[in-house]
DNA sequence: GTCTATAGACGGATAGAC
DNA sequence: GTCTATCCGTCTATAGAC
């Protein structure tokens, strides 16, 4: 034993993660400063001190840098929840959960207008998301609805409407006041709302069944 | 009197109005069968017998078109929601002029994804409407703003909450469904919920108090 | 792996003849 | 008003030397 093996094949392995890392931290960061559309690779290369064909060296085409990209984006999103879920007590109660989980997740698009675009909005010129890099995105949403059973809502449908009204609320968030509260701040709100109208529809939906046994 | 004047100076200005027009036609239906980043100048021009420098007559600059097509579309949906409201009866409740405005705001949007995405995300490379431009849209902003008073609903962050819920709903269907209804056949229960939650809020609010006077 | 050089395409906009 | 010709910029991607 001489050294920590990484992955494959030792330290050439190593340094090519972590180039792979750099390239996307420029990607980031030229996409937050001058907006998603700028994402150039002669600015990205600039910005790690490299000419742009040598980005062919770790990524075969610009899609493949925007697939990486959503999928870090998952990734961290992905970090982020699995830190409010630590966060909460074992016994908190569902309502809670959803908003603590809506809060940071809004908190999270707020942070960088740019990923948010990349990751929940399909605007992007040329580009979708590959199959696998879409893959990435389900874990998070599988936590929304995990956490949507907790409080007793089980129905598609009702993760749909759950859905749109998270979407609804973050865009309009993003579009009319992106670094303020005016939609973030009304999460519990909406919530009660949710969580007050499935209840109350499921109870009317029992009353007239007399069991199935 | 000899003519019809149309408006400034006769048959010129009619010709060259028609020109426009019929330029916007070729716009909107090359965003729509193309895509909306596809527009280019070349491509317009060609479909009305053009080249490219020839719409420099009708217009200043792509930004400008965009803004056309921005303040069309504008006046396309206040045509619909008129007829919306013409259709109702002039005793319709609160509830159904609500839905039916939604709904048909919805199908509005599905009908043309490209002109959905021009007129109601910020997404388009390098543009914003102007300012004049995006005074057109304040309108159908109002008529959504007028039924909602209709249904009591007047306090602003109600309103906030009400374009949210709109605009989720749509997001998600425009996104994840575009040529069927699995969010927007759910407006009728969103409203529902949206007025029961802000009624019964009210009612909460005005125990305490005792009167004013 | 990194470089220089460049292909090849597409974009908006302008000059100036007719 | 419309045209041709063209400028000048952008971009992704490739070829081939080192």
């Amino acid at each position: 034993m001489r050294t920590t093996r990484v992955s494959g094949s030792s330290r050439v392995e190593a340094r090519r993660a972590q180039t792979v890392r750099e390239i996307l931290d420029a990607a980031w960061q030229l996409a937050a400063q001058s907006g998603l559309d700028a994402l150039s690779l002669r600015e990205i290369a600039a910005r790690v001190g490299m000419q742009a064909p040598s980005l062919y060296s770790y990524f075969p085409s610009k899609a493949a840098i925007l697939d990486a990209l959503f999928e870090d984006g998952n990734s961290r999103l992905g970090d982020v929840l699995a830190s409010v879920h630590e966060a909460l007590p074992a016994n908190a109660a569902p309502r809670r959960r959803l908003v603590e989980l809506l809060t940071a997740w809004i908190g999270f698009c707020q942070a960088d207008q740019a990923r948010y675009r990349l990751m929940f909005t399909s605007a992007l010129p040329g580009w979708q998301p590959s199959e696998s890099a879409y893959r990435s995105s389900l874990d998070n949403y599988q936590r929304l609805s995990d956490y949507l059973a907790l409080a007793g809502v089980t129905d598609p449908g009702d993760l749909d409407l759950c859905t749109a009204l998270s979407a609804g609320l973050v865009a309009q968030q993003m579009a009319n006041d992106p670094h303020g509260d005016r939609w973030s701040r009304r999460v519990g709100e909406v919530v009660d709302m949710f969580l007050l109208h499935t209840a109350s529809r499921d109870r009317r939906a029992a009353r007239p069944a007399k069991g199935t046994s």
